[in-house]
RNA sequence: GCCCAGGUGGCGGAAUCGGUAGACGCGCUGGUCUCAAACACCAGUGCCGCGAGGCAUGCCGGUUCGAUCCCGGCCCUGGGUACCA
């Protein structure tokens, strides 16, 4: 019997399905584990062999934790609603709902091949309306709560109201978008529509002006994290700066949590200070500084990180859209600022950033008052002030800020040094270092003194206070889109009333087949008939990706449960994902929002773990690696690798698949486009070799491998030891089918030990202690990488193991190899498992133990020392007495190999230096 | 610019509390089997050199008896970020 992966795969792939092998249950007396893969985006490209590295991956641990004696939660689903398949149907006219349910059944048969281990019964939809249903619920919790900066938690937003009543604005420390001030009094005086305003100020999910991301060629805003360099991740288009009103949760109020949380969870570093830099902490002051535009007086606030330098201020930058330009602008300026103005709002944000750093701003017209020295500085309008950030106001120390410096020296305004022995006549000085001078009070201390003691001062004399501000910005919510969850609000009165939670899911209603934003540039649902609530209009945004992805792995825990996102009794026992394998990508996106959704959930008691994702590991990318052929220029003849720079010729790309380790299929290329049909080679040792580069797999680029088409040459167990065999799980690398026959030929050497050609070949005969120690090196070498998420060298150790055991045919040595191999190849070895006579599946059976002693028996381990500090260990054969290997050492006077009994082992020596060999 | 990660044969990559550099696989070379090919199996394979030997983990220094590994300074590649006061 041959090996004949073709029937194992399809056999036992139908064998586990029918018999629910990899079921999870919620109520078990194991120990539980939860392994949870990134779902995918059903896209209409169908997998390729880079998508499904992460899924094997998890796969194996999955199973591997399984034989462990974990009960084990391994789902999948679908990130199903989204813009491509929304573009597709603003193309075609078809609903997304049908491409998107094509493209998942092809995904899922793709899947199948593989051989992965899902609970299938658990599969989520984002695009379900039982499933967005919990989406628009936790919408609503978050509309209908508010976040208390003393306790560090989301509240209801009855109990805010009921502290506005008794003590106005102050009864509460409350995340706001604005500051507010008001008493109890006046709010009780407030009408309904005043009191709706003022609570959206604090809503957790509120509609409020905000200054987006808009993509005119999608017609729709984009989150920060949507956006790559200027133009939209999805597509690539250019993206502008727009003040619009939009739904927007309150992320910021979380950054502190979301920050210092980080340090509890088992990612890796750089993922981590991703999102370290993403939230962007940093402590400063606020500090007021009086503002005159002739004779009107304000205060104006602004933030620095350096209250040290307050004596070097000489002069103050608005930003562009801040509220204090109108304000400043005196009527000698309003001009020039206005030009200023329209200038900076009609460049795109592509723009923006490309001319980063080239100076531009006006004068205002007004002057401010330095707080410490009473000093009147020019208060200037500049882009390089970004309103969003701190208070959109700067005072600007030219000395000691390198942008502040290029701004002054542009407009030839005064730099006061402030540090003793700074040279700033060609740069500033940005190090926090040295002794400060020119600064009052603050004069002969050293910068890390003078930040506090500025701070306190500031404290003190009422002038400012102590401020943290982040980088992280709340996330807009609402796409002028069709294909998403729509908002349970209606606007009642124009007051954006909430929907009851009895009425969720509010289904997306049909609007027919024009999926385009209306003439008067309102979003698509705009076309629905009757999309309203009593007759007032329901909100006509929907919501972003990130939406439906955010709870995700909450749901699968209870997926059925149709009064709960999930129960307490599932929460309690899954608690949280153990661990999460998943692409970088999402380092700023997903993997922030959906912490956010879990700490809201979680401060609400919904959720039992204040984080989701215990361990994450990240995934490489699989890069392509095309191939390419040589047309000399004007005829149809093509030249191999070698030989093509003797002609002049045209580099073209190929399509991989019918190219071999470089070599190309002539007849295949004949064959491959009408045009080629009479090409002609000439070819180096009778054959034609391609050149190839690393590239990005695309259609484009003709090098996309489909994993189908290894499943159909290789086999599934083939794919997935080769994807795992190709490098470190973390690293990106190309794919290149070159290696596959490596890993094909060891399954077939596996399988040659359990059958010579037809016959059953296994024994009940006792295995050898060199083959007891061959298996025990690799039951240890495989939980230890396994354990490590180090599988390329587990596959490694598979093959040296069976190199060793070629010729084995033990049951006992046989039956643990088989469970070992399962993670990885779960149909020859669930195909092996029973043959052996196993009527369980193999996947219930137990990992092997690792003997040590099968390894070490013997050996001995020396330490060998130089004046009495233990240098380095070597391991000898017991038989030579220490005495004897320590004469033996001392008269080497070389690095020399020392061979005794039949082992080798290099002993240093360095002349005169050794004093000493001891036995440990 | 700033923050991370990483540079090892023809290729993918092993090996780091400092101790035989190149495991395992691919490719290549030779051989066995075959009418032949494929498959399979055996042997060899870092580079230079006939050889003895020499040179080898991005480059330059340092620490050490000994450095792919630790320290300092560069160069390059990949990822993140982009006026965050």
């Amino acid at each position: 019997m041959e090996y004949n992966f073709r029937e194992i795969e399809k056999k036992w792939q139908d064998w586990w399905s029918l018999n629910h092998t990899f079921r999870a249950e919620n109520n078990s007396s194991k120990p539980k584990y939860y392994v949870l893969d990134m779902f995918p985006y059903p896209s209409g490209a169908g997998l390729h062999v880079g998508h499904p590295l992460g899924y094997i991956a998890s796969d194996i641990f999955a199973r591997y934790k399984r034989l462990c004696g974990y009960n084990v939660l391994h789902p999948m689903g679908y990130d199903a609603f989204g813009l491509p398949a929304e573009q597709y149907a603003i193309q075609t006219g078809q609903h997304p709902a049908v491409t998107t349910e094509n493209n998942i059944n092809r995904y899922r048969s793709q899947m199948d091949r593989i051989g992965f281990s899902f609970d299938w019964s658990r599969e989520v939809r984002t695009c379900d309306p039982s499933y967005y249903k919990w989406t628009q619920w936790a919408f609503l919790k978050m509309f209908a709560s508010w976040y208390d900066n003393s306790l560090g938690k989301a509240r209801p937003i009855a109990e805010l109201e009921a502290l506005f009543a008794r003590e106005g604005s102050r009864g509460a420390d409350a995340a706001c978008t604005q500051e507010l001030d008001f008493s109890a009094s006046e709010w009780l005086a407030f009408d309904e529509k005043k009191k709706s305003e003022v609570l959206m100020n604090y809503r957790i999910a509120y509609q409020g002006e905000t200054t987006v991301n808009w993509c005119p060629a999608l017609g729709t805003v984009l989150a920060n994290d949507e956006v790559k360099e200027g133009v939209s991740e999805r597509g690539g288009y250019p993206v502008e700066q727009k003040k619009m009103t939009q739904w927007q949760l309150r992320v910021s109020a979380y950054a502190g949590r979301l920050l210092d949380d980080l340090a509890d969870l088992d990612w890796t570093d750089s993922l981590k200070d991703m999102q370290r830099n993403w939230i962007g902490r940093s402590q400063g002051a606020e500090m007021v500084f009086k503002a005159v535009n002739g004779d009107k007086q304000y205060d104006m606030t602004i933030f620095t990180t350096r209250a040290d330098t307050v004596f070097g201020v000489t002069f103050m930058v608005l930003a562009p859209e801040s509220e204090w330009v109108d304000k400043l602008t005196t009527p000698e300026q309003a001009a020039a600022v206005a030009d200023y103005l329209a200038e900076v709002k009609k460049k795109t944000e592509r723009e923006r950033i490309s001319q980063t750093h080239k100076v531009t701003g006006v004068f205002s017209g007004s002057y401010a008052i330095n707080p410490l020295t009473g000093a009147r500085v020019p208060v200037w309008i500049s882009e390089y002030v970004l309103s969003g950030y701190g208070t959109g106001a700067i005072m600007a120390v030219p000395a000691h800020d390198s942008r502040d410096y290029a701004f002054a020296k542009h407009f030839n305004l005064p730099v006061i040094p402030l540090i003793e022995g700074c040279d700033v006549s060609e740069q500033s000085f940005d190090a926090k270092e040295g002794v400060m001078c020119n600064s009052g009070f603050l004069n002969g201390l050293t910068v890390k003194e003078a930040i506090p003691a500025a701070i306190d001062y500031v404290e003190a004399h009422g002038i400012g206070k102590r401020k943290v501000n982040y980088r992280l910005r709340d996330a807009i919510f609402s796409r002028q889109r069709y294909w998403g969850e729509p908002f349970p609000i209606y606007f009642k009165e124009g007051i954006a009333t909430p929907m009851d939670e009895s009425s969720l899911p509010l289904e997306l209603p049909s609007i027919g087949n024009n999926y385009k934003p209306t003439e008067a540039g309102e979003p698509p649902l705009a076309r629905a008939q009757g999309w309203e609530v009593d007759g007032w209009p329901i909100e006509k945004n929907t919501m972003p990706g990130f939406a439906g992805s955010s709870a995700y792995y909450l749901r699968y825990m209870d997926p059925h449960n149709d009064s709960a996102l999930v129960s307490r009794e599932a929460d309690e026992y899954w608690r949280n994902v153990d661990l999460y394998i998943g692409g970088t990508e999402h380092a700023t996106g997903h993997l922030i929002y959906s912490r956010f959704w879990n700490k809201f959930l979680y401060d609400l008691g919904y959720v039992c773990e204040k984080e989701p994702f215990k361990k994450l590991i990240n995934q490489g990318m699989i890069q392509g690696r095309s191939n390419f052929v040589y047309r000399i220029k004007g005829t149809n003849t093509f030249v191999s690798l070698g030989l093509k720079d003797r002609y002049d010729t045209t580099e073209l790309h190929v399509d991989v698949n019918i190219v071999h380790n470089d070599k190309l299929d002539l007849e295949a290329f004949k064959a491959w486009r009408p045009d080629f049909a009479d090409a002609e080679f000439i070819l180096e040792d009778g054959e034609y070799v391609c050149g190839w580069a690393v590239e990005k797999m695309s259609k484009s680029m003709y090098n996309v491998v489909n994993p189908d088409m290894i499943c159909d040459t290789y086999g599934a167990d083939t794919l997935r030891l080769y994807e795992m065999f190709l490098g470190p799980l973390e690293q990106s690398k190309p794919w290149d089918t070159k290696g596959i026959d490596g890993i094909s030929r060891f399954l077939k050497k596996v399988w040659r030990m359990f059958y010579d050609r037809d016959a059953f070949v296994v024994t009940d005969e006792q295995p050898t202690p060199a083959q007891l120690k061959s298996l025990h090196k690799l039951i240890g070498k495989a939980r230890e990488d396994i354990e490590n998420f180090s599988y390329n060298t587990t596959v490694s150790a598979f093959m040296i193991a069976v190199n060793e055991l070629g010729d084995c045919h033990s049951r006992a040595i046989l039956e643990p190899l088989v469970i070992v191999l399962s993670p990885f190849a779960p149909h020859i070895a669930e195909e092996l498992y029973h043959a052996l006579g196993h009527e369980e599946s193999v996947s219930y059976a137990a990992f092997p133990e690792y003997r040590e002693e099968y390894t070490r028996e013997d050996n001995c381990t020396y330490a060998v020392s130089f004046n009495g500090k233990t240098r380095f260990t070597v391991e000898l054969s017991k038989s030579l007495a220490p005495a004897a290997v320590e004469e033996h050492v001392r008269s080497l006077d070389q690095t020399a190999r020392y061979v005794g009994d039949g082992q080798i082992v290099k002993v240093i020596v360095v002349p005169g230096k050794i004093v000493n060999v001891v036995v440990r």
